[in-house]
RNA sequence: GGUGGGUUCGUAUAACGGUUAGUACUCAAGAUUCUCAAUCUUGCAAUAUGGGUUCGAUUCCCGUACCCACUACCA
């Protein structure tokens, strides 16, 4: 049996998105799942395209979501340049790698399976607009390839002559005519295409001296001793030249798999980067700046767990047939099933990503959140031991959590238990502050809707009252029912008091976190500032 | 235009050719609570379309519509 070892070979031309991190995470699925190896290998053979840091950031990226290559990156975070006994088939950047391919290009032109094309760029373009004037589309195939200007068409001596010069010159493949080529897909089953359909595609460009993806993708994979292909689905077009190339070079190819597209929540088409900073949702792993400074989103920087935001992607177009729908990364490697994935389109829904990350958040343990959450609070200047305010150099004296009646600041015991209190009514470690700042701080303002509904003398008197006379949550309730008070009514005062609003947590926690001289304190505020 | 792929509630998806077409997210209602959130319960909501094969079709075949990808010396 063959060693199972699938690859990941992103073009470094901007920021990984998600469909790329699916893409990715699917063949590190498989591979692990099939005890074999995860290859990155970065196909850099687009000079123009070339984006700085995109390499950096795939990489990243890919750590980040918790997906090791075993082959291709080092330690370090670095792709591979030299050859060692873990990384036996370095350079993994085909940059790197210019020198391997240029034989594999001439051995397809003695073979006859290709031939070398001078065509210019412009001759190309005419040929195009004049087909298109006659109403129909120049394909360089069978059908062209005898009346333009290549190998086919001029003797040896005038080739030979043309090769010489600096004028450069490309490959071609001889795309046959009238062939079926028939295929087999992991996720699509059988297809058929007829390869006179096919065109005559570039193998090398003249352009910068380098193999096209064609070419370089299939040596790569055969040097690397690749057996699964599972890429996403704009490929299936070209698998037949995929086909043709491995039977011209006489090689046993890999098994291929075509990932469907990830679309856009609403609307049709493939899910861009445009559309994220339209909808308010990150459509890459990471914060993303591009070298003309323009930011876009991404899932780590607005709050995501990577667990969640892989276990999201893992069911966008897959799903194991049962109904659970968390799962680990391990979990994912037992489950996983190329078989299973979905052949069409997923849209992508901004809300079930938030759903898993929720759920994520509340499986976590309170120390874990209270440790995530403790630089905000640092920042904020309501933790103790941490007096100075950031960047301000002010004290910090604001902080008012139960104690010796000073205003004292919050322990790390007391945040923990805050987490505890909170953490079901949050998506995001970056909700928890909306949730429970007035348990670090007194409110300063009033919502005026709440104060309209509940600052009236009939429940501010009795509130101010039991207020005074009980110490806890369960006092106050007693207190209330034992006069027949509107309970409702009561509590909302006391809650606009203590919170500011009408609504948030439960008096009786927040009494117990701000102590009861705090919340006389604060009625003083309130009829300060609302009157009685 | 050509070639290929796709089509089950709004979204993601489940269903050996036999199910009251299931589940999750969203949404709505109710329960609960001092409010909100959470939670629990209930509800709304789908097999694109026309033929065929079959006792029986979401499932198999053909046509149509629609969507997507590809159609570069990009990947």
């Amino acid at each position: 049996m063959k060693r199972t070892r699938v690859r990941f070979a992103p073009s470094p031309t901007g920021p990984l998105h998600m469909g790329g991190v699916r893409t990715a995470l699917y063949n590190y699925l498989y591979a692990k799942q099939n005890g074999g190896d995860f290859v990155l290998r970065i196909e850099d053979t687009d000079s123009h395209r070339f984006v700085p840091g995109a390499e950096k950031y795939i990489i990243e990226a890919l750590r980040w979501c918790g997906i090791y290559p075993d082959e291709g990156v080092d330690e370090q975070g670095n792709m591979v340049s030299v050859k060692s006994e873990r990384h036996p088939h370095a350079p993994y950047r085909q940059s790197e790698r210019r020198a391997i391919y240029r034989q594999y290009a001439e051995q397809l032109v003695e073979a006859g399976w290709a031939y070398y094309a001078f065509d210019s760029a412009e001759s190309l373009e005419k040929a195009r607009a004049d087909a298109e004037a006659r109403g129909e589309t120049f394909i360089y195939n069978w059908s062209t390839r005898e009346r333009l200007c290549n190998s086919l068409t001029m003797s040896a001596e005038e080739c030979a002559a043309r090769l010489k010069e600096s004028s450069g010159w490309t490959v071609r493949f001889k795309m046959p005519k009238d062939r079926i080529v028939k295929m087999d897909d992991l996720i699509r089953g059988h297809i058929e295409v007829n390869s006179s359909t096919l065109d005559d595609k570039v193998l090398w460009k003249r352009a910068d001296e380098l193999p096209t993806y064609h070419l370089a993708n299939i040596v790569d994979d055969h040097l690397m001793e690749i057996t699964e292909v599972i890429r996403g689905e704009e490929w299936l077009p070209s698998l037949p030249l995929h086909y043709l190339l491995y039977e011209a070079f006489g090689w046993e190819r890999p098994r291929f798999a075509h990932l469907s597209l990830l679309l856009k929540p609403v609307g049709n088409g493939k899910l861009s980067k445009r559309d994220g900073d339209k909808l308010g949702f990150p459509v890459f792993p990471m914060k993303w700046t591009s070298p003309e400074g323009e930011v876009s989103h991404g899932y780590r920087e607005d709050g995501y767990f990577p667990e969640a935001f892989i276990n999201m992607l893992a069911l966008l177009g897959w799903n194991p047939g049962t109904e659970q729908e968390i799962f680990s990364l391990e979990e994912l490697v037992k489950a996983f099933s190329v078989e299973k994935v979905i052949k069409s389109g997923a849209k992508f829904n901004p809300e079930k990503a938030k759903w898993f990350n929720k759920e994520y958040l509340r499986s976590k343990s309170d120390e874990e959140l209270a440790a995530l959450w403790m630089s905000e609070l640092e920042e904020r200047g309501v933790l103790a031991g941490s007096r100075v305010l950031a960047g301000s150099g002010v004290l910090a004296g604001s902080g008012v959590l139960a104690g010796s009646g000073e205003p004292s600041l919050a322990t790390p015991e007391k945040v923990r238990e805050i987490v505890a209190l909170i953490k079901e009514r949050a998506t995001f470690v970056s909700d928890f502050w909306n949730i429970s700042w007035y348990l670090f701080e007194a409110p300063k303002e009033y919502a005026p809707k709440d104060v309209a509904k509940f600052w009236k003398s009939e429940n501010v008197e009795p509130a101010l009252q039991a207020c005074k006379e009980c110490a806890t949550g369960e006092e106050l309730e007693e207190w209330i029912r034992s006069r027949e008070l509107p309970m409702g009514k009561i509590m909302n005062c006391i809650r606009l008091v203590l919170s500011g609003s009408g609504s948030g947590l439960g008096i009786g926690d927040i009494i117990r976190f701000i102590g009861h001289d705090e919340v006389l304190r604060r009625w003083e505020t309130a009829v300060e500032v609302l009157g009685r």
